[in-house]
Formats: C-alpha cells, sequence, structure tokens
DNA sequence: TGTAGTATACTGACTGGTCGGTTTATTTTT
DNA sequence: AAAAATAAACCGACCAGTCAGTATACTACA
C-alpha cells in the first residue's frame, strides 16, 4: 500500500497520472485502470477523491484553463503594450503550448468535447472572451497613444487568438516540423509592416 | 424491408445518417443503433457495406478533405492573384465551414482524432501541406509581379490557414456570435496595409 | 416465358467482452 | 474506538459486432 500523503497531494498525483493518460491515449481510449495504474493507487482511493472519469477531465481541463490565464494576466503586466507586445505575448503563450508534451493533443480534444458540454462549453466561453477583451484593451490603448492604425481592435484581437489557436492545431498534425516561431515572427512583422508594395 | 437501392446510393445514404449523429452526438458518443434508427436500415445493412463504426468515420472524413480540396482548386482557378484573392478565398472557405451546421462540429472532432490514428494523421498532413503549398504559391507570384514586399510566404501561408482554422475551432465555442466576414475583412485589410502609423 | 438455381442485399435476435462504478473488507490515523 | 483512506473483488448495463436465416434480383436453361 502507497504511504499516506496529504489530501492535496493525492489529488495533484491523480490529476497527473490522469492527464498522462488522457494524452497518450485520449479521453475516451482511456481506462480507469489505466488511471489507477499509471497512479500507483487503487481505485477506492480515485473515487474517494473524485465523482469519477468526467469530473477527473473537467478538473484537468479547469486547471488548463486557469494556467493560460494566469500566463496572459503575466504577459500584460510584465510586457510594454506596444508593437513588440505582440511579438512577444503570442511567442510565450505559443511556447507553453508547444513545448508542452502533455497538454497539446490534449487541448484539441477538450475544444471537440466542449462542444457537448455545457459546463465546459461556458468555462471556455468566459475564458476566451477575457482574452480576446485583454488583447483588444492592448491595441486600444496603442491607436491612443498614436501608434497604430485604427481598426476594428475586436476583429483583430479575434484573429490573433484565432492565429495562435490554429497553430496549436497544426502542430497536432505536423508535429514538430511546424516551427512556430518564425511563422509568429514573419507574421507579425507583417501585420505591422502590411504586405501591399507602394500605396 | 426497404426496397432494394443502388450500391451507390445505399452508402450514400448511411453515411449522411452517420454525419448527422456523429455532428449531433460526437463520434464516441454516437451508437450504432443510432445509426441504423436515422438511416432506416439494419445492423446487417450497415455491416454489408462497411466493416464497422470506425470505416464510416474514416470514409466520412475523406469525402470532408475531398470536398475542401475542391474547393481549394476552384478558389485558385477562378479568381485573380492577388490581395483581392486573399479576401475572397478566405471568405468563401470560411463561409463552407460556418454554414454546414453538420460539419463544422464534426471538423474539430476528427483533429481530435486524428493524433490517434495514422491513417487519418497522414491524410490530413497530406491535405493541410498542398494547402500551405497553394496559398504560398500565390504569395509567390504576386512578389513576383512587384505587389508585395519580400516575406517568408511559407510562414506566412502558415499563418493564414492556421488563422482560418483558429476561426472554425472559435466557432465551436462562440457559435453564431462570431462574424467571421467581419473579422476576415478587418484582418485582410490589417495584412495588407500594416496596422503601424509613421515608420 | 416459366422455373430452378445462384448471387446479392438485407434482417434482427443474440452474444460476449468491456469498463465505469459499487461494495465490502482492511489498514492507517487521530 | 471512530473516522478517514485505501485495496480489490465484483456487478451489470451497455453496445459493437456476429450470424443464421430470409427476401429480392439476376441468370441460365428448357
Amino acid at each position: 500500500m502507497t504511504r499516506r500523503k496529504s489530501e492535496e497531494i493525492r489529488r495533484e498525483e491523480i490529476l497527473e497520472a490522469a492527464l498522462k493518460c488522457f494524452s497518450k491515449r485520449g479521453y475516451h481510449d482511456t481506462r480507469m485502470d489505466d488511471i489507477i495504474k499509471e497512479s500507483g493507487l487503487s481505485k477506492g482511493a480515485i473515487y474517494w477523491y473524485f465523482k469519477g472519469k468526467r469530473d477527473i477531465f473537467i478538473f484537468l481541463i479547469e486547471q488548463h484553463l486557469e494556467e493560460d490565464k494566469i500566463i496572459w494576466e503575466r504577459l500584460l503586466k510584465e510586457y510594454e503594450l506596444g508593437p513588440d507586445f505582440l511579438i512577444k505575448a503570442g511567442l510565450l503563450y505559443l511556447k507553453k503550448h508547444f513545448e508542452d508534451e502533455k497538454l497539446s493533443p490534449f487541448f484539441t480534444e477538450f475544444i471537440a468535447e466542449s462542444y457537448r458540454d455545457k459546463r465546459i462549453r461556458k468555462k471556455l466561453n468566459e475564458v476566451y472572451k477575457r482574452w480576446i477583451e485583454m488583447v483588444k484593451e492592448a491595441f486600444d490603448m496603442v491607436i491612443k497613444e498614436g501608434k497604430m492604425k485604427k481598426f476594428d481592435t475586436e476583429s483583430l484581437s479575434i484573429s490573433l487568438i484565432a492565429l495562435i489557436e490554429g497553430l496549436v492545431e497544426l502542430k497536432t498534425i505536423f508535429g514538430e516540423k511546424l516551427k512556430y516561431e518564425k511563422i509568429w515572427r514573419t507574421f507579425a512583422k507583417a501585420l505591422l509592416e502590411g504586405i501591399q508594395k507602394g500605396r
């Protein structure tokens, strides 16, 4: 039998084991027995801490979204708003998604899952809304400072978020071959300068 | 017993019924009995035409990718390459994905599924590679004509494809509220002109 | 052009493995 | 001793897939 540990630590252990399994085999193909084996605990222990499989999944999603939220908030605090912000913020966020081998496959799956689950959909809705607002505020401020042309900043923000999510999705398909850093830098430069000649 | 029909028609009937079910409940939550009920056929009939549930799923994906391929090819033929192409091609592709109630929820799911299935991953890989190449060729031509500044056109192409895919994904979350047309037009304008002032 | 023979299309009751969750027993902590 | 935590045998609903048989269409031959 495994040594007793604090509730906090046990829950974390179980979540970690579950995440490992979900990212390897996907939510539906992961068996409770897999999580049990991976965690080194027993069925009783798992069901003591969580209601069931879906409950674990939801917890993981919430954890993940919380982490993302923290990243975005840190980004807005740490970096000076302005052209650089666009490049740096995007890079940092992408870096996290590209270099975390466990999260990125899991991420696409839970977007798919979200379509069916009211609770997840609502959560995602809130979080993305907030991100879009944050990026929009950044754009608005740069416009106010007279450093940027006037655009519908909401549309621009949605585009940027969509682009980032799209790259994460493409990573599912292309894997490591996708050089997100180069892509993002090129794109940001093009957006800042415009691609058309002689206007 | 249902009247006999040609093999072609029967397969199409089954695929259509399955698509309806998958888009409503998702791949994993769809039961063979759902497809049977929806198609009005019997279990035996379904298994006469397809090896099983996964086989049906794969067929639907291939059908879908084939349709997308045709759209892209038509776009490249019909529209004059140049600034307009960017706007029009993107819009048309987005329109298809946003207005097809059956495909768009299904789409995110099969990206998630693709991560696990070698056959699907390979297929997706080919198709996206081709799209990126097509858009890249378009950019290269515009640069050659002297209408566009020099950029790493591959990175730009990937960005555009990613943005489109990202918008489709965001649709899963925001639904009809997401005004893709406005977003895309704003973005395209920004990319063409650049967002920075006075450089 | 009727009929016997054969291939094809289809039916639906049944099966058997799977797997999320429950129960009961046991151990550890307070 | 009571409560909390863990172990693991067990349950049973569920569901993809099977199969023995039936109906329909096609073919060959008289």
